[in-house]
RNA sequence: GGGCCCGUGGUCUAGGGGUUAUGACGUCGCUCUUACAAAGCGAAGAUCACCGGUUCAAUUCCGGUCGGGCCCA
């Protein structure tokens, strides 16, 4: 015994950042430590880590969530397994353009093409950058030096690659079909991105008349689509029109180059307490009149061009934007005394997630992923795969339910990933590159290597290079993939598809997926489509889905509501004495919330405490810090405390001399460790650190360590090994959740860092450890008793006590609960 | 309008047909007892949202209501 061998007198932010630099400064000792080695002999576990999207400043709930995948990625690291814990970034996207655009003050179709992709790669790099410091701090044991960029061109190529893949076999197909179209960015997007804003609208109560001089009064929303009006319908059994049934109604507008007349028809989707109950369907106002279109096999008319303008069917109306026409239309009905009533309205407008402009749907023709035929399969190959919380697969399931188009997956955006496809002159023919190969056919002719494919047949009709001199002039595809198309093949991407076939064959289906629940019907939907459709196969082993971070109050973080939190904020509160505070707009007023010390460590060791996976956290620094800087500090303090007395040379074998009191504490330990190790293999991080903080800061040091401190202090070995065998096991068990804790703690005590352990610690006894197990319940309240019967006595916990007897159910302890106690005749 | 999830002491949270309903924070009281006052020990504090039903028994299962969240139309 001597001086703690822990010098610090406790946990610090600064003693934390002291440790986290030394950490990352060796990449050779890092490497070792973290690196994927697929030749190592270990069974390989894939993480399919989100890349995340960089934009300034990193989310604090995205980087809990984060720092939890980090805990599950070491935690099998412990297990033994090899783990590729792989670091990528999303960089492709209409977000960085809007910040470009925003930056510059231009619109992208004003740039020069190549002249945009440069400002976008340049600026996506430097919050790029920000995020890889982020990532440091939260302690994430990424394979740093294999980042993968979503932009890059290894990356790119290989989605492409995965494009022609599919295009070849069928499941990809191009098409003119009815769009969601964002008319202020200039592109096409999916289902997946739309969302909806509660706006005031117009309800217009229109007055229609029949060929036979009957009136009907129509409510749209949206009176200039009256000239792509292709049908009229009430619902089969609305009494109040049946004599209108088959009837031809007049368009109370002028049009241009169609019918006046449209037919009266039943259709069940029609709501008849909504305004008259009857409904003119256009194309297209939404997704209804695109069903009823094609049910009823009308043709559609192109109201509404690429740039949000009326086109020649609106007559009069030409040229005009959409909101213009409107109101001209409204006007022109208004002095034709057609108008019956306008009300205001609330309704929820389907806008764009990423722009906010309200949509349109309109004819074009665009690149397919074909996926309503596979929805059975997939949700058979779904049943192959575990989810974590088992609850959360509901999301996807629910998402399938409603797969009723296909996904529709070019964009005419820029700073995306190019569709490989060239045409030729003629339009009858499509050239595609080589596989693995990134090509950019805006700006580049086919490289050697492509193939001629007939556009239609998709018969492979030779190579490039024979046949370049019969295609004429080649023009290049200037459509982009949406994104999804790209972050979709990630878990391809790190588990060795077209990189590493050997890897791939052991690795896929990728060890585990996770994800916040917001992006299951796009990331993880998308995914398994993928593998589904590549090859009949679930695409993961494990799918983990955690909640969102809201705000104190239980509402989401935005923007929009002031109420968001920057992750470096808390982070780096209580470095170099610097306390944090943050305004948070609540629902009423503003809240000051302060801290003095949070950090990593108490950071993770919150979030993986404080709630079990899978439902919404709420994110207020007060309670982590409240809550959970204690328990580093009591850890911390246990661990210094045993510093002060030797390590036993060999911890591995159990002393013969075992007290009773040791023997019951290291059954207690074994079956601690065993629900531990139960827990990491299960991926429930929740069990495991409330079992390893709860022993930790409960029983073992309240209680077995009160028993045992004489002892120790006498120089009792069978003690100290114990203590010691505890702690270091301990720290093992919990670098998953601090590992800069862990690994500072156990390396000064033990020398070998907590970690760098490769297999679970565990424990075999030298004796019967059952009826020990049973007895723990009674030591606590025994022990309690004891303390509260001291405190109504007036006496200070270390005087004696009379009188008190330790009950027969204890009597193995009679001896280390006297002295613990000081309980005298 | 439909679907899914959630509603447990002041706050956050575990659990789940029979429990004295888990833990933490906060509150209150005592204590600087040779690891720890950035701590320890003790105490108080919950009709498990509400209303019905099933059951010998419901906080737990079922139905409804209300409130919160997410998703879809």
């Amino acid at each position: 015994m001597g001086a703690p061998l822990i010098e610090d007198k406790r946990w610090s932010i600064d003693l934390e950042k002291r440790i986290q630099e030394e950490h990352y400064s060796d990449p050779e000792i890092y490497n070792q430590r973290y690196a994927f080695n697929p030749k190592s002999g270990k069974e390989i576990f894939v993480v399919d880590t989100p890349p995340p999207y960089p934009s300034g400043t990193w989310h604090i709930g995205a980087v809990a969530q984060y720092s939890m995948i980090d805990v599950i990625a070491r935690s099998q690291r412990l297990l033994g397994k090899e783990v590729f814990f792989p670091w990528g970034v999303d960089r492709n996207g209409i977000n960085i353009e809007f910040t470009v655009e925003k930056n510059t003050g231009r619109k992208m179709k004003t740039f020069d093409r190549a002249e945009f992709l440069d400002l976008c790669r340049d600026t996506i790099e430097e919050y790029t950058q920000a995020m890889r410091e982020t990532a440091a701090r939260v302690g994430l044991s990424c394979d740093f030096e294999k980042e993968y960029l979503t932009d890059s061109d290894e990356y790119r190529g290989v989605s492409q690659s995965i494009f022609i893949d599919l295009f070849k076999r069928g499941d990809i197909v191009e098409d003119l079909r009815p769009n969601i179209y964002d008319p202020v960015e200039g592109t096409t997007i999916a289902d997946a991105e739309v969302e909806r804003l509660r706006r005031k609208t117009k309800l217009i109560d229109i007055r229609w008349t029949t060929e036979d001089g009957y009136e009907v009064v129509i409510s749209t929303t949206r009176p200039e689509l009256i000239c792509a009006c292709g049908v009229v319908a009430v619902h089969p059994d609305d009494n109040r029109y049946h004599h209108l049934i088959g009837k031809k109604i007049l368009l109370p507008v002028d049009t241009k180059g169609r019918s006046k007349y449209v037919e009266i028809t039943t259709h069940p989707s029609v709501k008849s307490e909504f305004g008259s109950g009857v409904l003119m369907v256009c194309s297209f106002g939404d997704q209804n009149d695109v069903a009823v279109f094609r049910e009823l096999g009308l043709t559609p008319f192109q109201a509404i061009d690429l740039d949000g303008k009326m086109t020649e069917v609106s007559g009069p109306y030409v040229g005009m934007k959409v909101a213009e026409a409107r109101e001209r239309v409204i006007d022109d009905l208004s002095s034709k005394n057609r108008i019956v009533q306008i009300i205001e309205k609330e309704q929820d407008v389907p806008v764009s997630e990423r722009g906010k402009n309200p949509v349109e749907i309109i004819l074009l023709k665009e690149w397919y992923v074909r996926q309503t035929h596979i929805q059975d399969r997939m949700r058979e190959l779904i049943e192959d795969m575990e989810f974590h919380p088992i609850r959360n697969k509901q999301f996807l399931l629910d998402w399938m339910d409603n797969i009723s188009i296909d996904w529709p997956i070019s964009r005419r955006r820029w700073y995306h990933t190019e569709v490989p496809i060239w045409y030729s002159e003629d339009g009858e023919k499509i050239i595609t590159p080589p596989a693995g190969v990134y090509v950019q056919p805006w700006k580049e002719n086919p490289p050697s290597g492509s193939r001629v494919i007939n556009r239609e047949s998709r018969e492979d009709l030779g190579s490039w290079d024979e046949l370049s001199s019969q295609l004429g002039q080649v023009i290049g595809e200037e459509k982009v993939f949406d994104t999804w198309m790209d972050s979709s093949n990630s878990n391809l991407y790190v588990s060795g598809y077209l990189s590493d076939t050997e890897l791939f064959s052991e690795a896929f289906p990728t060890g585990i997926r996770p994800q916040g629940k917001e992006i299951v019907r796009t990331w993880l939907y998308y995914t398994l489509l993928k593998s589904a459709l590549l090859f009949d196969s679930p695409g993961f082993k494990h799918v983990w889905i955690d909640g969102l971070g809201m705000d104190p109050w239980g509402r989401k973080m935005s923007k929009s509501l002031g109420n968001g939190i920057d992750a470096d904020s808390v982070l780096e509160c209580g470095a170099g004495g610097r306390t944090g505070s943050w305004k948070i707009r609540g629902p009423d007023t503003i809240v000051n919330l302060r801290a003095n010390k949070i950090g990593s460590e108490c950071f993770r060791l919150w979030k993986a405490c404080d709630a079990q996976v899978g439902d919404d956290f709420q994110i207020n620094p007060e309670d982590i810090e409240q809550k959970y800087f204690g328990v580093l500090t009591k850890l911390f303090n246990v661990a210094r405390f045993s510093s002060q007395f030797d390590v036993p040379n060999d911890l591995e074998e159990i002393p013969t001399n075992l007290a009773p009191e040791d023997e019951w504490i290291l059954s207690e330990f074994q079956s601690v460790m065993k629900r531990v190790e139960k827990a990491w293999q299960e991926i429930d991080i929740y069990t495991a650190a409330q079992s390893l903080k709860n022993f930790s800061t409960g029983v073992l040091a309240s209680h077995w360590l009160e028993m045992v401190k004489s002892r120790l202090y006498d120089g009792d070995n069978a003690a100290a090994w114990t203590l010691h065998r505890m702690v270091r096991d301990l720290l093992d068990a919990f670098s998953p959740i601090c590992p800069f804790f862990s690994h500072y703690l156990s390396s000064t005590l033990y020398v070998r860092s907590a970690v760098e352990a490769d297999s679970f610690p565990t424990i075999s006894l030298n004796f019967e450890s059952d009826g020990w197990t049973d007895i723990t319940e009674s030591v606590m309240i025994f022990n309690s008793e004891v303390w509260r019967m001291k405190k109504e006595q007036g006496l200070s916990l270390n005087s004696e006590i009379s009188n008190v007897n330790v009950p027969d159910s204890l009597h193995p302890l009679t001896v280390p609960l006297t002295r613990m106690h000081k309980l005298s005749d």
